[in-house]
DNA sequence: AACTCGGGGCA
DNA sequence: TGCCCAGAGTT
């Protein structure tokens, strides 16, 4: 079992620092989660909160975007970018969910990969906040600062992935996902981190290696 | 492994 | 203005 010297640290620092995480949480079905999941790809959650917020008080199940026309729907989302993408991959996953899953949202990995758009990082979202399901979703800030707070050193997304749940307690990985995401967006960015604003150097591989 | 989608945020 | 991005699919 793999362990890491300053994880109770880490933890406060985020827990007194970062505001709690409710951006997968604050759904109600499955199905408006892995629709919200699938538009986040390379957005940021301000565009998407906006885009979600009114598209779920006019459609909310399968049933209303399986039937929806694409020029219509990318109207309703075309604020975000990859929209047509998007669009495309919305109205087949609530085709793929009526005729194959009954109108849920499958709970198992194998299953949520089949489905048009969702790859990894979506599939591990919904199943951990949508399932209870033990996983680490991991997108290029998680993997970024856990290599660069040296909780992993992984080559790959999934090497990262078991890594960090071999290090963070269970109890802990969906919010430690939404804690090193916000960090990267806000200070540990992948060019130009602000490190003098940082309070995990002492922790940090990355700024260790810009500093000697 | 490299390329594409893309509007918005930010320098 | 130009650069970059809370990924995934295609070639």
């Amino acid at each position: 079992m793999a362990s890491y010297p300053y994880l109770q640290e880490l933890i406060k620092y985020f827990e007194d620092r970062y505001p709690a995480p409710d951006t997968e949480l604050n759904f109600s079905t499955p199905f408006e989660l892995l629709i919200a999941t699938i538009l986040s790809a390379q957005s940021t959650d301000r565009q998407v909160n906006k885009v979600t917020k009114k598209l779920f008080k006019k459609y909310k199940n399968p049933g209303d975007f399986a039937s929806l026309d694409r020029k219509t729907l990318e109207r309703e989302i075309n604020s975000i970018g990859l929209y047509r993408n998007k669009s495309k991959y919305i109205i087949e996953v609530s085709n793929i969910l009526i005729k194959e899953y009954g109108g849920k949202v499958p709970g198992t990995r194998k299953e949520l990969l089949k489905l048009p758009g969702v790859g990894r990082k979506t599939a591990n979202v919904v199943l951990a906040c949508a399932f209870n399901k033990k996983t680490f979703p991991v997108d290029t800030h998680v993997f970024r600062i856990s290599n660069r707070l040296g909780l992993v050193s992984a080559k790959r997304t999934n090497e990262a992935e078991k890594q960090l749940m071999e290090v963070i307690p269970e109890e802990k990985w969906v919010d430690m996902h939404h804690w090193l995401i916000f960090h990267g967006r806000e200070v540990c960015k992948a060019r130009n981190p602000a490190c003098h604003f940082c309070e995990l150097k002492p922790f940090c591989n990355y700024y260790k290696k810009e500093n000697d």
